[in-house]
RNA sequence: GGGUCUAUAGCCAAGUGGUAAGGCGUGGGACUGCAACUCCCUGAUCGUUGGUUCAAAUCCGACUAGACCCUCCA
């Protein structure tokens, strides 16, 4: 199985730091406002990831955080007059409820910063012992200058770096490149240091969290590409001071999404969060709508784009409604969601390639369509294909088994049809949609 | 100024050396009690321009257009 690697500009076969497993880190929220769609992209995506690794049959660990501790959080406090702790639960509560209604919640860690404070102060100290960090004023910065290989990620040259910043030249840094490790302020919620009071830097977290968890090295990190530079940069830097190594093997960054070709900014007021995405759209809608273009490359939503996404749900439910209704009646009705094919194989091995993955799938679906019409033998293989490659791609669909009522009402809406009794027919045919039978 | 990416039919989007997948839409046909669903047929020489090659959308160069990063950001 092939991967794109950030780290090294390309596609390669993918090799497991322990044979049979993999870890993988995605970095979540920070945790002070709803979030929107652009932020689902990554986790619909990695969720896909995940679970394909569980189809291939490897143990997966899966972790994503919560920057919970934060100035954005520390100024959203603020204004809504409450704490930071009350900010960051009623988000984080916010957000798993999202995730939860975009059947994306099933990963295996998700650690806050707020737990982890302590591991942040010893994780700095060392910097600090190894001279990869220096204090003043009671901040904590890193020597950037001290990692030749800084740059590796962005595929940047420091110096360019530096020229090209518009940056805030700040006094206190002995050069601008370097990022702050701890930063003292007495400004709302803040912690005892050994330096002073204050917060962690934002670049600490991830990589203190991944030690934590995973330890030194793990396989997959993962993220939106405009966390490349400088967040990822900034962990890669950290961990060859501490570890010598870039802290994953395999980089992975998701593209953007655009609105109407439009970047989603506040000041454009064209974001769309994802609780009110779902109040107009399944999310099935908006996986399909993810899936269709390769993950790295940035997706353009327009009204188009749903209503495409939404014919192909529909193809693939009816069909499926379809197949459920005939394999009960046959008593075949044996669903597996973990059904091998290898085509579909062949497709996600690809970095992913989800959009051949769709229109294979679409395939599957035109199939089983023709099986079902000529009654063909297929139909509980198709089914079960098609079953389990949306449920990787984070799909749902029902194929649930009928009873006995239900089986005998589709009996009945059958024969009326034979006896051309219209009448009876259509009460049936009513009775079975509303069942979401048909 | 530095870095990265994209450019394929009306729209969305695969394909990275051997004469262009798929979806939507359009037009035509079939099935059907009606409807829904479904099935069949229907379109592009791949931004422009040089070059490499027996052969290029696919490799190399130039140009043009657009997006993104270098500042919080999925």
């Amino acid at each position: 199985m092939k991967i794109y690697n950030s780290l090294t500009d390309k596609k390669e076969e993918f090799i497991p730091l322990q044979e049979g497993k993999v870890t993988m880190y995605v970095c979540g929220p920070t945790v002070y406002n709803y979030v929107h769609i652009g932020n689902m992209r990554p986790v619909i995506t990695f969720d896909m990831v995940y679970k394909y690794f569980k189809y291939l049959g490897y143990d997966v660990l899966y972790a994503s955080n919560f920057t919970d501790v934060n100035p954005k959080i520390i100024k959203a406090a603020e204004e809504l007059g409450i704490s930071e702790r009350e900010v960051a639960d009623k988000f984080i509560k916010a957000y798993l409820d999202d995730l939860q209604n975009y059947n994306c919640a099933d990963i295996d860690y998700r650690p806050r910063v707020i737990d982890h404070i302590e591991d942040i102060f010893n994780f700095i100290t060392k910097l600090i012992e190894k001279d990869y960090a220096y204090i003043v004023d009671g901040d904590v910065y890193f020597r950037v200058s001290k990692i030749k290989d800084y740059g590796i990620l962005s595929n940047q040259d420091i110096n360019d770096l530096i020229s090209g910043s518009r940056v805030d030249i700040d006094e206190k840094k002995e050069n601008p490149l370097d990022f702050a490790l701890w930063r003292k302020t007495d400004k709302g919620e803040n912690f005892d240091s050994p330096w002073s009071k204050g917060i962690p830097g934002w670049h600490t977290e991830c990589v203190v969290m991944i030690n934590k968890l995973f330890g030194p090295k793990i396989d997959i990190h993962a993220g939106g590409v405009d966390l490349k530079f400088p967040h990822h940069e900034n962990e890669i830097a950290q961990s060859i001071a501490l570890n010598n190594n870039y802290i994953a093997n395999y980089w992975m960054h998701n593209g953007h999404i655009n609105i109407n070709n439009e970047k989603m900014s506040k000041s454009l007021n064209n974001f769309i969060l994802a609780k009110d995405f779902i109040k107009e759209h399944s999310p099935n809608i908006i996986k399909l709508a993810i899936f269709t273009t390769h993950y790295r490359l940035p997706i353009n939503f327009t009204d188009k784009v749903f209503e495409d996404a939404q014919n192909i749900d529909n193809k693939i439910s009816s069909v499926l409604k379809n197949a459920n209704l005939y394999l009960n009646v046959h008593n075949l009705h044996k669903i597996d969601k973990n059904t091998k094919d290898s085509t579909f194989e062949e497709y996600m091995n690809d970095d992913f390639n989800t959009p051949n993955v769709i229109t294979y799938l679409l395939s599957l679906v035109k199939e089983l369509n023709q099986e079902l019409r000529n009654n063909g033998d297929n139909i509980l293989l198709l089914t079960n294909k098609i079953m389990t490659i949306t449920s990787i791609l984070g799909l749902e669909y029902a194929c649930p088994e009928l009873t006995e009522s239900q089986k005998d009402t589709y009996q009945r809406w059958l024969e009326a049809r034979n006896n051309k009794d219209f009448e009876k027919a259509d009460l049936y045919r009513t009775k079975l949609t509303k069942e979401n039978m048909l």
